[in-house]
DNA sequence: TGATCCATGTAACAGGTTACATGATTGT
DNA sequence: ACAATCATGTAACCTGTTACATGGATCA
């Protein structure tokens, strides 16, 4: 149920439509809440169904019509309602780590190679959120609202991509006289 | 498809019952990987047929005969190639950092209610790690194989936990005056 | 000439959760 | 008396991924 809850948090901010919240989820919530066009297509046509947002058909020549969606005051309280629902923690679900538990038979030099290959995905995720941290809250004491979340969930993330870049050169590390 | 080279790889140790399976899924190997006793038994059937393991019927009087499944040769081909093939970095879904987007609504006090409940699981799930890793790996540079494996991914487990766990205290110090 | 952007969707399938079902044995 | 352990499964449902479908406008 959390895409929904991840659609009416995005739209609290702005109406938009089907394809320009698909964009956002291939950016910035993205980071934090994946999903596909049509997941979210599928979604908005539920929340709307049930009052959560409403959609208003803007005609276009030449091209499909534009639908943008906007929350309602029901999908507020929802939203509300959500909030005060405890969150049960992100399960963990890392191929990489099976194939840690794997090492009996696979050779380490191949585990190795796959660390190295997922240390530059974190990397180049820390650095891209450290430049939005440096740029776009640069006084964190200083904020509130929006704003202050939207820190908080990127200091999230920097720590996140951190824990695991720090790890991927440990792994490394300790792989390199096995592997040797 | 993770979920069949996790069992497989899980019987790379012993022989094991999709009962014990669940078991292990639901503590050692689950901290990494989540299943229950339904995809387990489903799975199992799939590997089965298609002969990557084998299981014998234990015949038992007064309650259900076990079914012991071992790997195949076929079994270990598969684990390997697919140890060949990049891991793709695991992806976060986190209701939480969802509600932090939402603290334009949510009032921060709820926000930070929830934060603090998080804590307390990731300094359990920490302090849980860092038992094991003190009690079964007290020398890690003097490790191989099998025992090397299990270690870096513990490791892999108290670097996240660690960082949640960080996170948790710096986002209540964040939130505390917002609510306060 | 081919790729990307805009803008919407359908359909099939794979993966995962929840509820239901049975039934003796052992421990509190 | 009640819960947990052992031990297997079925069925319905929800979530998520991949493939397919359309078609003009703009840019290299």
């Amino acid at each position: 149920m959390a895409l929904a809850h991840a659609i009416l948090t995005t739209l609290l901010d702005d109406r938009l439509t089907g394809y320009q919240l698909a964009k956002r989820f291939d950016a910035s919530i993205g980071f934090f809440w994946r999903a596909s066009h049509q997941q979210i297509y599928q979604e908005l046509y539920r929340l709307a169904r049930d009052g959560f947002v409403k959609g208003s058909v803007v005609e276009q020549v030449d091209r499909p019509n534009r639908i943008p969606y906007a929350i309602t005051a029901k999908g507020r309280r929802r939203l509300l309602d959500w909030a005060a629902e405890p969150s049960p923690p992100a399960t963990v679900k890392d191929d990489l780590l099976v194939k840690c538990q794997a090492l009996a038979l696979i050779p380490p030099a191949a585990l190795r190679a796959q660390i190295l290959a997922r240390r530059v995905h974190h990397a180049s995720r820390l650095e891209a959120y450290e430049r939005i941290a440096a740029k776009v809250f640069p006084r964190p004491a200083a904020l509130h609202g929006k704003a202050l979340g939207q820190h908080i969930s990127l200091r999230a993330g920097i720590r996140y991509e951190r824990a695991w870049l720090d790890w991927a050169d440990e792994a490394c590390r300790l792989l390199r006289r096995e592997a040797g």
